[in-house]
DNA sequence: GGATAGTTGTAGACAGCGTCAACATCAACG
DNA sequence: CGTTGATGTTGACGCTGTCTACAACTATCC
């Protein structure tokens, strides 16, 4: 397959989409270089003239799953109510994982590269959080104070939200036994939640914060 | 190393051992059933006497695991003060999380094996997410509703904790430029919340928990 | 034009992996 | 004693990531 092809073809850019829907498909632990290769047919050394071990040809899709995902995180419509359009990135970021359960379990469930030897992924990675970041900031004040407990609570939805993302993948849910209804009504419940978590008082000792304690109800 | 060893010597137990420490200081993906024979000095097929497949050691290692981590949760000292316990049942989750990371990530991280293949993995895990269930449940009444109540708490915490641990453990937050002081505190944050949350009005439409738009309290 | 160097592809080899099949050893039991 | 079942060993197969060596094409400089 090396004689000429399309001009404007590229193996780089080739063998990524070919590794991505492998991804997408079958799980990043079954994406092999060979497999990659072969899809192509190309030979089995080929894409690494473009991508020194297979470390680095996931970093890149990484990278770009992330530019992907905080684009469908930016791209929501904007209401100008600012708890509004929190609220919708809530969705959006649950809606992807839920769409791309494969994709968004390579970017936030399986160990990352070392970051060191591919900073284009760490800052793709950090811009997508700080999508959520800079809303919540821009909901305050510009005091250290108010971007301090704008981050609390950032580190705090993106928590409630990963982990309901991943346990919703796992396919364990479905052993618990939940009460009816519940399973069903689970997003509704925890962007509920998400939303009463996000009123602590500012500066509050975390001791202090604790609701009376409501007598056991019992009955 | 076929001859004679300790009478009371079992094979089995020794592969989980061995595997177990591979784990524990390497991760899940750097196990091999080469490796455990290795340590042992077996051949290399003797593992597969005592088990299937690679699949079957891992499930009979993340069993004990749920096992080990259920009791560690469950050993807490009780207080008698339901809301009391509680806490320490999320204090002893975060704990075994950061005190074991490639264990809790093998459990809680890792992609399961076929469930059906393994009913003894899925009956210890969901006993460990009962004594979460329960305890909750044992706060309340014992109408359908409340149980329905409790079991969305449950799911909630669960949510937040494996949220935070998982990505405490991704090592991404130093590049998130947190404001001073945040990633420090932010276990007792997360708690803080995690009670606040804790009081969404029972059987209350979604929609009408949301809390008085607080102005946005910019200068 | 023709030598030269760099880029991009191929082919072959190596060690490691999970696992299958065949064989050896040994204890228990008829 | 002979048979059977459990447990161990050895060797092979196909797969993997990656190293090395080689070929072909392209661009550049004399």
């Amino acid at each position: 397959m090396a004689p000429s092809r399309d001009p404007a073809f590229s193996l780089k850019e080739a063998c990524v989409q070919a590794a991505r829907e492998v991804i997408a498909e079958h799980g990043v632990e079954s994406l092999s270089m060979r497999d990659v290769a072969r899809k192509l047919e190309i030979s089995h050394q080929a894409p690494y003239r473009h991508f020194e071990s297979r470390d680095h040809l996931l970093a890149e899709i990484m990278r770009r799953c992330f530019a992907d995902f905080a684009q469908d995180l930016d791209k929501r419509p904007r209401t100008g109510n600012p708890e509004a359009d929190l609220e919708a990135m809530g969705q959006a970021y649950l809606n992807y994982a839920r769409q791309k359960p494969l994709e968004y379990r390579l970017m936030f469930g399986t160990p990352w590269p070392e970051p060191a030897q591919h900073p284009a992924l760490v800052q793709h990675a950090v811009h997508a959080f700080n999508l959520l970041r800079d809303s919540l900031r821009a909901m305050r004040g510009n005091r250290s104070e108010q971007h301090a407990q704008a981050d609390r609570q950032a580190m705090f939805i993106w928590s409630a939200l990963h982990g309901m993302a991943s346990i919703t993948q796992a396919n364990v849910m479905q052993h618990l036994n939940l009460a009816a209804g519940v399973e069903h009504t689970l997003p509704e419940d925890m962007m509920a939640r998400i939303r009463l978590a996000l009123s602590l008082p500012e500066g509050a000792s975390p001791a202090a914060t604790r609701p009376k304690p409501r007598r056991n109800t019992r009955r």
